[in-house]
DNA sequence: TTGACAATTCAACGTTTGTTGAATATTCTG
DNA sequence: CAGAATATTCAACAAACGTTGAATTGTCAA
């Protein structure tokens, strides 16, 4: 139950999962210190102020989710013809790491997923925190697409793109709504379900948009 | 300036700004009532509870809004052929209402799809009261798409709707990450660009995975 | 003008908040 | 073991929070 793990590393993982529930501002140190068997004060001594918290919960999972999706977008490189890897392979390339790490069921990560999900679609923190986090490795990717779609206007790839964060965005969020709209015939935490009826989605959309008219 | 609207009215407004910026916790009625020039015991005494006043938030502009829309369907369902209206035609639909409100440069509507898109990606209001809100409207539109996609398994509709859902909410939230990502070449506050990128991807997506194979 | 009712302000309450400094416990190093 | 460094707890703070009851002002019909 309360196992072996770290007072501090609790903190992080407590933090994790209330902050992509609630918010930042939806959870108080207490709270976290609470659900993390922990004195208050604790927070402040590792981490400083309540938003030095949040950001080291932030950034704790973005590098290897990066490495990931990085390693995954080279692998299908490589494997690719000389004309590059298609914008179905990109888009899986971007998707799997994720999918993985939901599927294998490791809490934390679902959590830290739900937690993206939050930050992109804020407005407080969806322009400056999204960047810092992710920008680099998504221009890898955006390039990569780019090749994929010769000829597409950079402009219809970044719009598409943005909906394709969006898309993944909101299956991240987990909320359930799926589930009552759909009576029952689709279960928002089902995450393989998600990324088979995604793929094909975003790529047709892309090649739609981006084709030369 | 602080003109003659009536401060209930006056209260609702900031409360619906600055909901949808910082979320229902990162607000507290002292700024809603600072923002509207009004008492903070204003807000209590026309609305009750902090959660109530959000409640009628919520609610204020969901039935104008779901009429327009209820409208565009009809329109376009009566003025297609025998078969009923295309994919696009009816993602259209879904979109327009929204794209002119937008548009139009009414601020009080842009902040409310901004709040939409905050409670729909949160997994403490996604479910309910979306569905709360908006089901009724949303399932004549699926009943329309699978007119127009005769064969599709209701599962992949419903996914597909998903992912519309997503993209959509991304772009109220207006965050302004595609702005920085795309180095200036889109606009996240431009909507009129977001829609008609969104509507040629959508309807592909859709009849991409919701044809029969 | 009076009286009734609604709108608005004022002052205050009990909680909860983030944060801190001093005190205690634990771990590591020599 | 001694002692230093680190980790953790404890107690307390000032500030901000949502909410309330009483007092004041405004509105409108009789």
């Amino acid at each position: 139950m309360d196992t072996n793990i770290p007072k501090r590393d609790r903190i992080l993982n407590a933090a994790e999962a209330l902050f992509a529930e609630k918010g930042y501002a939806g959870v108080s140190l207490r709270q976290i210190a609470t659900q993390a068997n922990v004195d208050v004060a604790l927070a402040s001594y590792h981490f400083g102020k309540k938003l030095e918290l949040f950001q080291a919960v932030c950034e704790r999972r973005a590098q290897t989710l990066n490495q990931s999706r990085r390693e995954a977008l080279h692998h299908c490189q490589r494997s690719a013809n000389d004309s590059g890897p298609s914008v179905e392979q990109i888009i899986e390339a971007f998707l799997r790491p994720l999918e993985s790490a939901q599927v294998t069921g490791d809490e934390g990560w679902r959590n830290y997923l739900a937690l993206v999900a939050y930050i992109n679609n804020s407005p407080n923190w969806g322009d400056r925190m999204m960047s810092q986090l992710f920008d680099d490795l998504v221009q890898e990717y955006i390039e990569a697409l780019k090749q994929a779609l010769p000829g597409a206007r950079e402009e219809d790839i970044y719009w598409c793109y943005h909906n394709l964060s969006g898309a993944l965005t909101l299956t991240l969020a987990n909320t359930g709504r799926i589930n009552r709209l759909s009576r029952g015939k689709c279960d928002s935490a089902d995450f393989k379900a998600a990324y088979e009826h995604m793929i094909p989605f975003i790529a047709a959309g892309f090649r739609e948009v981006c084709s030369q008219k």
